[in-house]
DNA sequence: AGCACGCCGACT
DNA sequence: GTCGGCGTGCTC
């Protein structure tokens, strides 16, 4: 660093605001100009705040008049690294999203005020051999560097801060005067790996292959794994990561949701004697902030997290995995709406490292760039241990005896699960009781007052809820509508379905997992514990089943009603049936026993269900890949969606159509983009606001990204876009 | 996003 | 007569 000479240095902040530009500051002359990656203090119209020194530079465009000084450096070392700087503005720019709340999301919250990192919290201090004897010569006049001395006596691996913190709060100055005068000394670090704990398993000759594929991948590389449920992707991620740990390198991890990283942690500390680090939502401020600093100051080893932890930095960065690929929630759905698929694989390719996808059912993105060549695919069609795939049936519920919502196939099915002391498995993906309240006379619905959506009635609670906004209200005794003295409830919510299984198997221990019975913290964990206790019979729940969690005492898996996924007027729907489907059968027959999956649905002949039974992923995706070019959809091309909402019903859509008009002009000289035309949204009315989109595809990227560009800019100007809520996503996911 | 400036309604 | 509504303009 070098003092700033006279006027000549500026510097490029990335500021807090959404706005898609940085801000040139001059360096007060005699100042050390702030190296990129530095946080400063600036003058900003009438405040100050703290951005992020993206570059030096030695000119502006702004007139030098205009131009402010820095008001305060705040870090003397780079947060950030070059390549880490260079991975936020490449994100910026591919999502058209302001570069200085790319960067604040990049920082953990205690780092995007002005106050310098604090200490971290693992360097540990110990006695010197000054220091004991220092001890030994008793109390002086100094009675709290006598206490730290004693304290740290007792400890031969040394104190941190948060222990000499219980010593006394003023513990910072004594140990000070110590460390001056040779009595205390930092404790070396633990080594961030320090070898394994455990013999890997012998692996498969699928698992060897991808484990080789990936090992000799030299710079970046991005690998697709497609193993079946159960084929042991953990245990290819476990051998890649011990290569990169062994050669000093640091593993980033990410799976789609928090209740996922506890069981992947357990496993790694199972093999490996390394600082392991999780990184999520779940966490408090501070620890976020220590795993943060441990990682990006490279002690940390591995790194396990969520979405948002795609940004972290690393000083040694080795490899990168994502698990689960598939998962839609590694799409950030509003603000700033990266993929951190995406994201991991631009970092991994700026990084020259390799990045490898995971998953039982690869989204068609990944499959389509792995058949391209651009992904290496590596398939694993074997479970290690002596459990086949479960025999997959459909059971049609036209033609068969059913009691709120359960087939009598699917009740003897489970009575004869239970007769055997195994465990059976019920999906639905609706929570509550009943998703309608009905009344026979006049034909009312219970309609949500804000939304465009029809009231769930959840029995145990008492309430009509929605499901799309906060709203609750109360059952009414008659209709509102035409006085008819009893509304009647229909349809089959997993609240219902316990029910009805209760009557069915008096005695029968019964838990329902869902968003409804796991809100509170670590209710989840209490249900599963009891669930792989053996004490539960039958589970019945949402979506939350499905992810991750093994269940090994269960040999039966039923699938209430899969034709909401099967008629769903998403482009993704027939994916999403496929993974789904596939990812709760996985979750059963995973030890000795053989496992049956029972679907059911109104339609058995839907060409969709024959991969499903099949546990044809190939054949799936064969179907959906075709299906996909023909109706000009992604992989085959790429999306853009403008979503804009408004109070008033109408403005939104009218605000696109003029966008959409704008959009038409500047498309002129950019053909291959195709911009539709604006609609509502499908369901228009949410939350009392009223909402649409227009959709803009093109079969390039680089025409896309130049229009949206433009069109964005065009977008901001515009007086109109202040009048409503608009956003642009790039690469949407759900398209209503 | 904030935060100012700038013109038109109901009130300490 | 003011306090304050949110339209619109700007931030190196």
């Amino acid at each position: 660093m070098t003092a700033a000479s006279a006027g000549a240095d500026l510097v490029q902040v990335a500021l807090p605001v959404p706005l898609r530009q940085l801000f040139d500051y001059r360096v007060p002359a005699g100042t050390m100009v702030p190296e990129p990656g530095c946080r400063v203090r600036v003058p900003f119209g009438r405040r100050t705040l703290t951005g992020v020194v993206l570059a030096r530079t030695a000119r502006s465009d702004l007139p030098p008049e205009r131009l402010k000084n820095l008001a305060a450096i705040v870090d003397r070392q780079p947060l950030l690294a070059p390549a880490d700087l260079a991975m936020l503005t490449w994100i910026a720019d591919y999502y058209l999203h302001p570069v200085g709340e790319v960067c604040a999301a990049a920082l953990p919250v205690l780092l995007r005020g002005d106050k310098p990192p604090r200490e971290a919290e693992d360097r540990r201090w110990h006695l010197t051999t000054a220091g004991r004897e220092r001890l030994a010569a008793g109390a002086g006049r100094a009675p709290l560097q006598f206490r730290l001395l004693a304290a740290l006596a007792e400890n031969d691996a040394g104190l941190d801060a948060a222990a000499l913190r219980l010593l006394s709060p003023r513990w910072r100055t004594a140990l000070d005067a110590l460390v001056r005068d040779d009595c205390v000394a930092m404790a070396p670090l633990p080594e961030a790996y320090r070898g394994l704990r455990e013999d890997p398993p012998a692996a498969t000759p699928g698992q060897a292959e991808a484990i080789a594929a990936i090992g000799q991948s030299h710079g970046f590389r991005c690998h697709l794994v497609h193993g079946i449920t159960g084929s042991g992707k953990t245990e290819i991620y476990l051998r890649c990561i011990e290569r990169v740990l062994a050669q000093g390198r640091q593993c980033l991890v990410l799976v789609p949701e928090i209740a996922l990283t506890p069981q992947l942690e357990s496993r790694f500390r199972n093999r490996f004697d390394a600082v392991i680090d999780v990184l999520h939502s779940g966490l408090t401020e501070t620890q976020r902030l220590q795993a943060w600093q441990r990682a990006a100051g490279g002690r940390s080893a591995v790194v396990i997290g969520t979405r948002s932890a795609v940004f972290v930095p690393l000083a040694r960065p080795g490899l990168v995995i994502l698990d689960e690929e598939h998962d839609p929630s590694y799409k950030q759905q509003e603000g700033f709406r990266y993929h951190a698929r995406d994201v991991a694989i631009k970092r991994a390719s700026l990084a020259g490292i390799p990045v490898v996808l995971g998953s039982a059912t690869p989204s068609l993105e990944s499959y389509h760039n792995a058949l391209q060549g651009r992904f290496q695919l590596t398939q694993l069609h074997e479970r290690p241990t002596r459990a086949g795939l479960p025999a997959v049936h459909l059971l049609d519920l036209a033609h068969l005896p059913v009691e709120h919502g359960i087939s009598r196939p699917l009740r003897d099915a489970i009575g004869a699960c239970r007769a055997r002391g195994e465990q059976s498995l019920l999906f639905l993906n609706r929570r509550g009781f009943a998703p309608a309240i009905y009344c026979p006379a006049c034909g009312w619905l219970a309609h949500c007052p804000r939304c465009d959506a029809r009231l769930t009635w959840h029995r145990a609670a008492d309430r009509l809820r929605c499901h799309h906004c906060g709203h609750v209200g109360s059952r009414p005794r008659q209709c509102p509508q035409c006085g008819e003295p009893e509304v009647i409830s229909l349809g089959q919510g997993t609240e219902n379905i316990h029910d009805t299984l209760q009557q069915l198997f008096p005695g029968a221990v019964i838990e329902r997992i869902d968003r409804d019975t796991t809100r509170r913290r670590g209710e989840l964990e209490q249900r599963l514990t009891r669930v792989h206790a053996g004490e539960a019979e039958i589970l019945v729940g949402t979506q939350m089943l499905s992810k991750g969690h093994d269940f090994p005492g269960v040999t039966l898996v039923g699938i209430v009603d899969c034709d909401q996924l099967l008629f769903s007027a998403d482009f993704r729907a027939s994916e999403r049936l496929f993974q789904l489907v596939t990812q709760v059968a996985g979750r059963c027959g995973r030890a000795e026993r053989p496992g049956t999956v029972l679907i059911q649905t109104r339609f058995p002949q839907s060409p969709w269900l024959q991969p499903v039974i099949r546990h044809d992923y190939a054949a799936f995706a064969d179907m959906a890949l075709a299906e996909r070019q023909a109706a000009d959809y992604p992989p085959y091309t790429h999306l853009a969606l403008l979503r804009a909402e408004a109070a008033g019903r109408n403005v939104a859509l009218a605000f696109l159509e003029a966008m959409h008009r704008l959009a038409q002009e500047l498309a002129v000289t950019t053909p291959s983009v195709e911009v539709m035309e604006p609609l509502p949204s499908l369901m228009e009315k949410r939350a009392g606001r009223y909402r649409a989109q227009l959709l803009v595809q093109s079969r390039q990227r680089a025409p896309l990204h130049q229009f949206l560009a433009r069109w964005r800019g065009a977008i901001e100007a515009s007086r109109r876009s202040r009048t409503v809520r608009w956003s642009l996503d790039v690469d949407p996911v759900d398209l209503y």
